[in-house]
DNA sequence: CCAACATTTGATCAAGTGGTAGAATTCCAA
DNA sequence: TTGGAATTCTACCACTTGATCAAATGTTGG
């Protein structure tokens, strides 16, 4: 089982392994081409069926190609999933690395809760590969949890508690307002199907983005700050 | 594949089939005994590696039984996920139907989050189990999804709106609020190994509940009444 | 104790799946 | 054009796993 190192959290989500010699230029592009192809096929599948539940026969086919063809770019199911996790976490982590403590915590949060959404709206398969690892109990990327994410957000909380040290936020443990922040608005993605089942709709829907922009904002805002607004 | 049909959503949970003819009681003993013991070792067999990812032999090991004697039970992998899930979705929803929409709205809500936490404290596993099958899209027990629950929370929704228009609580979408109520409170279990790698801290920690009920309900109750309070 | 039924087990199968080997084909620089 | 490397394809294997079945064992009412 290869787990993940933390060494290379952030790097081979594109297809720029093996390319250290020296020249070489031409055949990266058909790498990253396939590459690319690759990790978005798994990803729908992976979401679909979790990690047992996908084949790389399915996985194969939903990028066009033939599972040993597959298997020459990612030499194993495991460095294949592997590679899909870190391209997520780094998309994921991305809006948390800019909130800034110079700015307006309502601006900061606000924005933060928009990129969220609009993340849950535009890869609501990769949220739901995320899911499937944290309820998973995180056998993969554990590693990657317990020094990228845990440095990243013990920065972050700082931020936060400073913000409530001069009295501009309601006191409140940053540590929990993140986890709501996560699980509201991944909630969006990755229970899709329960909403959809109940009402129909789901965040592809304009309208019912923005309605549950408005609510979860409203709510969340209203709670962080102390007082009443945080529109969209 | 034999998906889940509503009429018997809140039935068999136990293990009272094939129990018709007459007399009959010395068996079922022992076919209650071992239905519950499948039944919960199932749930955290299936919470730990998704339905896919698990096998009758961690089932059997887990409940002390062989495999075949399992699928003397249960009569295939299906049948037991699908009933893992029915007690699932019993027990979820218990809370929810008590919703009294004479009683103050800070009390049921508030109530409904406590239980909704303890549940996530007592059950992470059952929590888990329905998580992944959200996130898988539901495949198993949509049909449920649209009728049982859809209609429960309708019923609801109606409780909470009744609040608003008699001004008692905040101008919030109903459903919203109740993604909002599950999406936070799960998360504690659903999400528990990535809370645990950064804080090393979960539910099971007395403490560490007590605050993040705090902040939850502060956050929460907040946003629903529209103004302060909401203590645990 | 016995006959009838319930429960348990060991042996086994068929299907599905991750991964490999090596031939065949494509691609590209010189 | 051509030689060699990169890419792709066609079998194929080893192993896991859900499911079956007949025999064995346990249990109970009479």
């Amino acid at each position: 089982m290869p787990k993940i190192d933390a060494s290379n959290a952030a790097a081979l989500t594109t297809g720029e392994t093996r390319i250290k010699g020296a020249h070489k230029r031409t055949h990266s592009r058909i790498q990253d081409i396939n590459r690319q192809k690759i990790l978005d096929a798994a990803t729908k599948v992976f979401a679909d069926y979790g990690y047992h539940g996908a084949t790389l026969d399915q996985v194969g086919d939903a990028a066009n190609m033939s599972k040993p063809n597959l298997l020459y770019y990612y030499s194993s199911k495991e460095e294949l999933y592997a590679t899909v996790l870190e391209r997520i976490l780094d998309i994921w982590l991305l809006p948390l690395k800019d909130l800034d403590v110079t700015k307006s915590p309502e601006h900061e949060i606000g924005a933060y809760i928009d990129e969220k959404l609009e993340h849950s709206r535009l890869y609501p398969e990769a949220s739901r590969v995320w899911s499937n690892e944290m309820t998973a109990g995180a056998p993969k990327i554990k590693p990657i949890l317990e020094t990228y994410l845990k440095d990243l957000c013990k920065k972050r909380a700082r931020t936060i508690r400073t913000w409530a040290r001069e009295g501009k936020v309601a006191d409140i443990s940053p540590y929990h307002l993140l986890f709501m922040i996560w699980a509201v608005t991944q909630h969006y993605a990755d229970f899709a199907a329960q909403i959809e089942s109940m009402l129909g709709k789901s965040l592809d829907d304009k309208r019912f983005f923005n309605e549950a922009k408005k609510n979860v904002k409203n709510i969340l805002m209203h709670g962080f700050l102390g007082r009443t607004d945080g529109k969209s």
